[in-house]
DNA sequence: CTCCTTCGCATACCGTTGGTATGTGAAATC
DNA sequence: GATTTCACATACCAACGGTATGCGAAGGAG
């Protein structure tokens, strides 16, 4: 006998697994509930008893996303000694963890399309860009970068990020990572405070 | 009586406009084609006969929107004597550019996930961003900034400016595009070859 | 002017889609 | 062991994007 909590655990992991594939491979336009369900093994039924709709379910999966990314980057950048090495290794973390197919066709190509660019964003500052905006105000406060109002620096650099990832993913330049880091490391370093 | 030529043009001309009004109020997803079409006062029938799919009527409403902004970057950086001026000016006034509803929805949201990036930057790097990629070139051919591969950097400050008018969009922050250009102006300034 | 062709568009129709209302059987509660 | 709960299946619907066909006026040919 297999407790209905349990049940309900899995077929809601089963959900969120096909749904994140499928969405992931196709974008979530091309994606009909009929296919989710099937390869999940249950019925549409199930799929709304567990949630209010099709935009629900990928609210819940790109809430995944950005919770991996989000803690790959703290992870990263909690490694490093002090605040300014932790920010460029978030920065790079980042940059990397967006080159995976699911952070870009969920999180930057459909996400905002899907749910609206505001609770987009609100989901983003409570995971991605949140870190982001603690790290600057962190170098503000240790005089390692001017002082200045973060958010309008959090979203230049966040955006940047994400465009250079989908970038990144489509082109066929050798060593564009490379490149590509070098260039981001060079706008970093650029906010330091000149050293008088 | 009405040349047919004549018709035709401004069949297409309805359609282009009213679907520009409802894909930049309600996004491309919530627009049905009967809503388009009676706004323009036609039928589905002229639409596919003018277009191959909502996604075709899309593209068109989108290179519009595209063509329109690149024009106004040009017309701006010309206006500059030098090209560092060029540069900095194309910058602010693609920024500017951005903060309009059309742009933001049509181009900088439900772009991507309508077309799908890579087609979404095809159609990017004809307008916009040929004209970034282009200043930039003529400033490391002037010396104004260290040599470098232009593609990273341009999708940077790509990426960089385009989250940064949407955030404008939707913040109440009080001088936000102040303090916006300001971080802008900043970052660009960081490109400068330093002067031994 | 007349005939015929072209073509811009309207009408009628179809399969699929996201979403809902209801039924059902097993687990949980008493 | 009766009753309730709940996770899910089944059956159904309106609306959507897309297509196939019909039609009437414009445009050329004689």
């Amino acid at each position: 006998m297999i407790s209905r909590a349990d049940q309900r655990d899995q077929t809601r992991q089963s959900l969120l697994r096909e749904g994140r594939r499928l969405f992931t491979a196709e974008g979530y336009a091309a994606v009909s509930l009929a296919q989710i369900v099937t390869a999940a093994g249950v019925t549409k039924g199930a799929l709304y008893h567990h949630f209010a709709s099709k935009a629900d379910l990928f609210r819940a999966v790109l809430a995944e996303v950005q919770a991996e990314v989000a803690r790959e980057v703290a992870q990263t950048a909690d490694a490093q000694p002090d605040p300014w090495s932790q920010f460029v290794a978030g920065c790079h973390a980042f940059l990397a963890a967006s080159t995976a197919p699911a952070v870009q066709r969920i999180m930057l190509i459909d996400g905002p399309a899907v749910l609206g660019w505001n609770e987009w964003r609100t989901l983003d500052e409570a995971t991605s860009a949140r870190h982001l905006a603690e790290a600057l105000t962190a170098l503000i406060d240790a005089h390692l970068i001017p002082p200045q109002p973060v958010a309008p620096l959090t979203h230049l650099l966040s955006g940047a990020m994400n465009e250079a990832a989908l970038w990144l993913a489509s082109t066929t330049t050798p060593d564009a990572l490379g490149t590509t880091q070098t260039a981001l490391t060079r706008l970093l370093n650029s906010l330091r405070t000149p050293t008088s």
